[in-house]
DNA sequence: CTTTTTGCAAATGATTTGCATTAAC
DNA sequence: GTTAATGCAAATCATTTGCAAAAAG
């Protein structure tokens, strides 16, 4: 988790001006990798004392097209937020407790996979979501 | 697209009860793939006359889980389902206009991408969506 | 007949919109 | 001083829930 100053210059890198909820929300992403805005609303309330509702989505909206967040949303569940961007990698979902965790993509280049045929599309990303069970969730190996 | 006693004889087998609101929306599945809720809720009412809301949603939910129908949702966007399940087959989604098209698994097996190091996940399916232009929304190639 | 499905209406919940106020540059 | 960011409140919209009526087996 970077120090104040560093997430200030992040933020002044991406030409984004420099405010307390900006600060604080940046800070928890990092802090809380893979958390939903909720989480994050939280977080930064422990920060900052009170942040409106929608302060956090607009920061979060103003921090992913700027690319110092990566914005993804697993199918069925809420937006989740993660400060990991720049690299491509992807992410294992649990089924039964939607915990998330990062895994690196085997190639490492964007996008990380070749489709056999895709139509005449214009690929730019491959997004891969592995779907299964957590260690916590896995049924114990044996016996009743 | 399947005739009607095919599409009856598909719920039958899933041991689904046959009704005209299943016939119809299982049927508007065959027909439009990757069609999303309200797409379907229209084309089904074109075959009945009149259906009710959640009348759909139930019904794709009775298809999804009975395994006759498959639900994907392209991240920030609704729920789609297709008729094409039993394969591992993926998705090209357009970021421009929404469009879906079919991209077949270069491997085929399920799960069909083996990942470097899942931490500990039991992963049971990886799914994957192609973002990119769909040739309709793809720039001219040359000229200003 | 018994159980499952449908219909109707209202609730839920994440996210967005509009506008006045305030702070950053 | 300008421009962009925040707060507040209300709207939107896909999807779900609860219960009574109707239909499938």
């Amino acid at each position: 988790m970077p120090h104040s100053p560093q997430i200030e210059r992040l933020l002044r890198d991406a030409e984004l001006r420099v405010t307390g909820p900006r600060k604080a929300v940046l800070a928890a992403v990092h802090d809380h990798p893979h958390a939903d805005t909720e989480t994050l609303m939280a977080a930064t309330r422990e920060r900052l004392g009170s942040v409106s509702h929608q302060a956090v989505y607009d920061v979060l909206r103003a921090l992913t097209d700027a690319g110092l967040v990566r914005r993804f949303q697993p199918a069925g569940s809420v937006a989740r937020y993660e400060a990991r961007v720049g690299d491509n990698h992807h992410h294992a979902v649990c089924r039964s407790c939607g915990a998330v965790s990062d895994v690196d993509c085997a190639i490492g280049e964007t996008p990380c996979l070749t489709a056999s045929d895709t139509a005449g599309f214009a690929i730019d990303e491959a997004e891969v979501v592995y779907w299964g069970l957590c260690p916590a969730c896995q049924p114990p190996p044996a016996g009743r």
